[in-house]
DNA sequence: TCGAAGTTCGAATCGTCGTTCGGACACACG
DNA sequence: CGTGTGTCCGAACGACGATTCGAACTTCGA
């Protein structure tokens, strides 16, 4: 494995391939699975021999947290700023969701390989960052949760059902489909609050 | 691999030590994940030698498949038998989803092991009757969903999300926690139904 | 254009893991 | 008891697949 080049035009360059493994492993992965896919198979799907990989990643595993970094920390990063923005409670929990149904359907195979690989996540040390930015990005939708009058339910079981809802819709969505990312995010908000 | 004894006192021998291997599996798998535990592994947590569980499976995908009936089947039959009682659509739904969570909190791990390997399942031949009762039993959700009068979202919409609640609640509900199967089955049910 | 830095190749390596199989033990039942 | 049927053991096999590595090729910058 090699390190990001110095000079300049090359970085560039090495960043663009980088991402497009990353991109295309979340594609293959998410299609037939992370251990059903062999480092040849991947290759032979991005166009590249097997051993190039290795050029980008010092392993499966380290391409595998790539692509979950890619998914969390842009996610807690977007949210991050948008509950800092002034906001009335219910407009707040809606803009947050709508954000993050976006990018649930934007980085899909993404979603679905962290989903698929959830065991993994919760156990290796060098996972604890994107545990840490996971469990970030929960407890600020909790916050915003909270602050909402919400349907008389319990509010934990509020946000795991939220949660639930949201995660899951990486299972289902088709981009050709009737329903845009934020009339669902609508959908899923319009369930929790409470009867006007 | 052998096939169930005949005789009468061997054959429910087997049948429970077969049980014995299932629930086994999925508890180990669901913690570790499939691709990540070795048959040797898997037979050690069971007290058994490897090759023993050829005994009683023809493979590891086998095995799978065991587990995965062992979930799909018993939950599409008793939802059945429920859908044919007579009743009025929003208890039906009540019950019906109480019965859903139930079977999830009861079989948590076999449920755990059924999303990780979705993508598996989605794929081959083998797989076609686990992929039919599912889908059987996510028209008798939708059937019964439809009868209901539920609060102002398209209607797919509101199925995905009951999909989503549901399912996902295999991913944080614990045993010695406050919140028992039913009232979770109700909490969602309420986000669902229409204010009175 | 030259040299250094960066990129890619692809065959070889090395472990791991699923599966097999022949035999040893155990139980049921006459 | 004895015999055949059922259960399980555990070493050995064979395949597969992640990773390595040195050579060949490309690109950058002066």
């Amino acid at each position: 494995m090699a390190t990001r080049p110095t000079r300049k035009a090359l970085g560039e360059r090495y960043d663009r391939r980088r991402q497009e493994v990353v991109d295309g492993a979340a594609r293959e992965w998410a299609r037939r699975g992370v251990e059903q896919t062999s480092v040849q198979q991947l290759a032979e799907a991005l166009g590249i021999a097997a051993g190039g990989i290795y050029h980008y990643f010092s392993g499966k595993e380290q391409l595998l947290i790539a692509i979950c970094d890619d998914l969390v920390n842009p996610l807690l990063e977007e949210a991050r700023a948008l509950v800092a923005r002034e906001a009335a409670p219910e407009e707040r929990l809606r803009e947050l969701v709508r954000l993050w149904v976006a990018q649930v359907v934007e980085r899909q195979d993404h979603m679905l390989v962290f989903q698929q690989q959830r065991h993994v996540i919760d156990r290796g040390a060098q996972w604890k960052d994107v545990r840490a930015s996971r469990k970030a990005f929960e407890r600020l939708v909790e916050q915003v949760l909270e602050e909402c009058a919400t349907r008389p339910v319990d509010p934990r079981l509020a946000l795991a059902a939220l949660l639930g809802m949201v995660n899951h819709t990486a299972q289902w969505y088709r981009p050709r489909g009737h329903l845009t990312s934020s009339r669902i995010a609508d959908g899923y908000v319009d369930l929790l609050l409470a009867a006007e």
